[in-house]
DNA sequence: TCCAGGCCCGTTTTT
DNA sequence: CGGGCCTGGA
């Protein structure tokens, strides 16, 4: 099990009974000394598999981590607490509901749920939304929870926030009365569990011997306090991560729980996995020149067995179009040398950035797949059938209510409900409820709509899910609704869908053909199987299923298709070709980080993650202008580029920039050259650097990389130009007041140099 | 109830 | 430029 492995894993692995950091490095071997560690703790008898807790923060991990655990030992998978924070959180609430103060059946709100919610809740309570947009509320009330913050924990400075605070306050009685519970909630709830309830703590602290933690970096304040409340009876915490590639400041994630961590528990164990088995030695090289322009990091250096390698080639093309055209020649060469389409990953920085590229590939008729997007629990009609089912399980579930009262439509409209809403703020009820006290036409459809749930519920109660999911998607009126649509038969489809869904999911649970009203008992467990099982009916089940885990969206191996994704979603995997495009300033790193170090920061390290994927071969693209809100900017290449050292880098276009006198694409050498099939040397449309590279508002033409001096703010120099005539803008980066955008026919800018 | 057209906005995203 | 959202008119 250990003898494979190098020494710094092995010792990782072998560690004594004590709390530890492991500093993993991209491809060092992270998911398998995690794995290992496991199995050999069981192995030696340190701690029965049920005495171990592994945390992860994406489903696909913590399946990962399953399979290859018991890969190397046979053990029963069932039972084992290994799975994401909100998956354990739901599995500790379901298990002590009562305690928790929740509704055995709660249901659990995804974002899209939630933003509804909260705009159900500003709406009925006249709150105006332009003071307090939905999206800003949510942003708030999640804040707070993932800091730990209720209501009364809030700092109220001002009449703004305390107005926050009372919708905060209000959004929790609606749950409350609902009987739903948010993503941050789950955990909030699962904190507050634990700390109040002493016995209940304790059982927990007494049962995990072990607690070990993936991508610790990724970890937010609220999770770091669960772990050391989880671990407060003497648990084990081993946590791994990698400070480098934490790029999730922005959702919550603190880098500084690492370090915390080494000074509060590892007291100075920190084991770092330094060998990289995946990448050649320029590109680590310059992965780790890049990330070394950081401050503050924990500190680590990759090396490799492997050999130097091929050098990053390096594009710059006129424009996005033409980047795009370059990137596709590239590609084919790439496949036409034998290449899989599946290991070459074009990434990017922003979403907005994928739509040339695809066009482009597209038009070559070269296969490609782009992640990211909608998941399959998120699509409409997956989310209208969950509705109807939600409203089964807990007919107080209002959001659910909205989402289907009138879809299909049956005659019940805006007036309608908004007397319902009148009437079940006025008794505070759930709007079903309320049904019976509107009058009316609209009275009778709404009880109408409610008889029809309570039908798909009694015809059902004995059914299997996938049977019940069937029943309820053509009664529901749902496939009726999609067969008149012209465009409906997708929406069929996924519904059809839906139907396997339940079925491998009852599969997969182990359930057998038991009805999908009735509850599954445990004999004599105290705590649920898994996925809060015990004590659940298969549909309540099914539905938490749903909402924790809305379906695959990273990448996997095996589909003959060209890897299309941000570099945050490329994070964790790797290709044999990697194509990491747009590496401009204001782009990547992206203008709205570049103001503050920590924003920067973040940006380096995402750099540093999108290099880290590649194996053989890797390339950065940018171009000099592109088309960005309906407009062309102008920007300079990335300061990233610069911090890699040239001996990494070969050009394939011309570094000093470039001239009408040289063809602008170059053959990558390594037996491609786009143009050599096609029997002549083609070059990109001209673009005349002194006539269209910048941008003239008056008499005056300023360009990229210009020194300028204004009045007020100094000296500094152009970084990114958009526009043209009286709305064109300038991006500079003055010497002493930082970054600014001005308007080049406001601003009064002399030109000092370039 | 439905749809067209106007308007606004524009980084990254898992659970 | 393009997508999502809202509103107003039929």
């Amino acid at each position: 099990m250990i003898d494979k492995l190098n020494d710094p894993q092995r010792d990782a692995v072998t560690l004594p009974a004590q709390h530890a950091l492991v500093l993993a490095g991209a491809g060092s071997g992270k998911t398998r000394v995690l794995t290992t560690r496991m199995a050999w703790l069981i192995q030696t008898s340190q701690v029965s598999p049920l005495g171990i807790l592994a945390v992860t923060f994406t489903n696909k991990a913590a399946r990962e981590m399953v399979a290859r655990v018991s890969a190397i030992l046979p053990i029963d998978t069932r039972g084992l607490w290994i799975g994401t924070f909100h998956g354990l959180c739901n599995r500790m609430l379901r298990a002590h509901h009562r305690d928790a103060g929740l509704p055995q059946a709660f249901q659990i709100l995804d974002t899209a749920d939630q933003l509804a919610a909260i705009k159900r809740l500003l709406k009925a309570n006249g709150v105006d939304d332009d003071k307090y947009p939905p999206r800003d509320v949510q942003r708030f009330i999640n804040g707070a929870k993932e800091d730990g913050q209720r209501p009364g924990d809030v700092e109220a400075y001002d009449s703004f926030r305390r107005r926050l605070i009372e919708i905060y306050t209000l959004y929790e009685a609606q749950c409350q009365r609902e009987g739903v519970v948010d993503f941050p909630e789950l955990l909030l709830r699962a904190y507050e569990l634990l700390s109040r309830h002493a016995p209940i703590r304790e059982h927990y602290q007494r049962r995990f011997k072990h607690i070990l933690v993936d991508e610790f970096q990724d970890t937010n304040t609220l999770q770091y306090k669960w772990l050391t409340l989880l671990a407060g009876g003497g648990a084990h915490l081993f946590a791994v991560g990698d400070d480098d590639q934490s790029i999730y400041a922005f959702r919550g994630a603190n880098v500084g729980n690492m370090a915390d961590f080494e000074r509060d528990y590892a007291h100075g164990t920190v084991i770092r996995l330094e060998q990289n088995y995946r990448s050649f030695g320029h590109i680590l090289d310059s992965a780790n020149a890049l990330i070394s322009h950081n401050t503050g990091r924990l500190g680590k250096n990759l090396w490799t067995e492997q050999g130097e390698g091929e050098q990053i080639r390096v594009v710059e093309q006129p424009t996005d179009l033409l980047e795009a055209q370059w990137l596709v020649e590239e590609v084919r060469g790439l496949i036409s040398d034998g290449r899989d389409r599946s290991q070459i990953a074009i990434l990017y920085r922003s979403n907005a950035q994928s739509r040339v590229i695809e066009h482009a590939l597209f038009s070559s008729g070269v296969p490609y797949k782009v992640y990211g997007g909608l998941r399959f629990f998120e699509r409409q009609e997956i989310k209208h059938a969950l509705a109807y089912l939600r409203l089964m399980a807990n007919l107080d579930d209002d959001t659910s209510w909205m989402r289907v009262v009138n879809f299909p439509p049956r005659g019940i409209g805006a007036r309608t409900l908004e007397l319902l809403g009148d009437q079940s703020k006025a008794y505070d009820t759930s709007l079903s409820a309320a049904v019976a006290r509107v009058p009316g036409k609209g009275g009778s459809n709404l009880a109408q709509f409610s008889s029809l749930i309570q039908r798909l519920a009694d015809e059902t109660r004995s059914l299997p899910l996938p049977e019940l999911v069937e029943h309820v998607i053509e009664q529901s009126g749902l496939v009726g609704h999609y067969q008149l649509d012209r465009e409906g038969a997708d929406r069929i489809e996924n519904l059809r869908e839906l139907i396997t869904a339940a079925a491998a999911f009852v599969a997969e649970s182990d359930m057998g053909g038991l009805p999908a009203g009735e509850v599954v008992q445990t004999a004599g467990a105290q705590e649920p199987m898994q996925e809060g099982f015990d004590g659940l009916s298969p549909l309540m089940a099914f539905l938490s299923h749903a909402a924790l885990e809305a379906g695959d969206n990273q990448a996997q191996a095996g589909q003959d298709a060209v890897q299309l994704m941000t570099v945050h979603a490329a994070k964790g995997l790797e290709f044999d070709a990697v194509f990491i495009t747009g590496i401009e300033e204001g782009l990547f790193p992206h203008e709205n980080s570049i103001l503050e170090q920590a924003g920067l920061e973040e940006e380096r390290r995402l750099m540093y993650v999108a290099i880290t994927r590649a194996r053989e071969r890797l390339y950065f693209s940018l171009a000099q202008s592109r088309m960005l809100h309906g407009q062309t900017r102008y920007a300079m290449r990335s300061r990233f580029l610069s911090e890699v050292p040239e001996e990494h880098l070969k050009w394939l276009t011309p570094k000093q920039g470039l001239s009408d006198s040289e063809p602008r694409w170059k053959s990558s050498g390594a037996g491609f050259d786009p143009y050599a099939r096609q029997g002549s040397v083609k070059r990109a449309p001209a673009v005349s650097q002194s006539a269209s590279y910048g941008v003239t508002v008056g008499n005056q033409h300023f360009r990229v990389g210009q020194g300028v001096r204004h009045g007020r703010f100094g000296e500094g120099t152009i970084f990114g130009l958009s526009g043209s005539g009286l709305d064109a803008q300038a991006q500079i980066q003055f010497r002493d007041v930082g970054a600014k955008t001005l308007a080049l026919g406001v601003a009064k800018l002399d030109i000092i140099q370039g």
